[in-house]
DNA sequence: CGTCTTTGACCTGCGC
DNA sequence: GCGCAGGTCAAAGACG
């Protein structure tokens, strides 16, 4: 897994049954480019500092889950859930990583970004939890993977350009796991939104061809306000 | 003392 | 059905 490299992990996204690449004609409908249009004004009313005009210098990949969810997420698009998906996508990109002892924040050179958008299945949001955050009374944890299946939420990816991984968003959040990836040295860490309530999940790594490239990708939507958790505000 | 990171094991999904 | 890779859990340790 790690000594295989020569695949960035964007091409993954894009190259993955379950990754497609979004904003062309044919893969998804106007209602979402037209969300695309405006994606990169929505992650610039949150923290990032998107830069445009680097934009280009980057492929976009967007996270297509499913050719199902395709017709989904066009609606959803133009009526209401799609923006909970947007927004949570944004907010998560514009809360995001910056976990508490990440010294990310001041030292994060961001040159380049590059929002994506992606919505897995068509369910509520609400219900997808895997994770600790979403406890059922009565089913543990171990039986309920076993009977329930993993449901994915809308997700937002985007490529960095910075020296660090963990870049400052206003959120705090918590890791939870870390995998070596396929056709990538870097491994990839997987963090969760502190707030127990929330649901929102991010993975950071690197891409193996661009090291100084960090691929960010947020699952979910946060249930709490954006700047309810966030570290220091502003 | 509380919070967070690390890390190995386990589970699920998917392709062959 | 099998194997691979990704994703998650949970215990233990580290740190502030």
């Amino acid at each position: 897994m790690e000594d295989k490299e020569g695949v960035d992990p964007a091409s993954e996204f894009t190259s993955d049954s379950s990754w497609a690449l979004a904003g062309g004609p044919d893969s998804v409908s106007d209602s979402v480019n037209y969300f695309f249009d405006r994606e990169s004004n929505i992650l610039s009313e949150f923290d990032w500092n998107l830069q445009p005009d680097h934009a280009e210098q980057i492929d976009r990949f967007d996270e297509l889950d499913r050719a199902d969810t395709k017709p989904y997420l066009a609606g959803s698009f133009s009526g209401s859930h799609s923006c909970v998906a947007a927004a949570a996508a944004a907010c998560g990109s514009g809360s995001g990583s910056g976990t508490a002892s990440s010294p990310a924040g001041g030292s994060a050179d961001v040159s380049t970004l590059i929002p994506s958008v992606s919505s897995s299945s068509g369910e509520d949001p609400s219900e997808k939890h895997t994770g600790s955050g979403w406890k059922p009374p009565e089913i543990p944890s171990k039986a309920r993977k076993k009977g329930q299946k993993r449901i994915r939420q809308p997700r937002f990816a985007f490529m960095t350009k910075s020296e660090v991984e963990h870049l400052e968003d206003g959120y705090r959040w918590r890791k939870y796991g870390q995998k070596a990836v396929k056709n990538s040295p870097f491994p990839r860490s997987y963090y969760r939104c502190t707030n127990s309530k929330c649901t929102v999940k991010k993975r950071v790594e690197r891409s193996s061809e661009d090291p100084t490239i960090v691929i960010t990708t947020y699952e979910g939507q946060h249930c709490h306000h954006c700047c309810s958790n966030r570290v220091g505000s502003v």
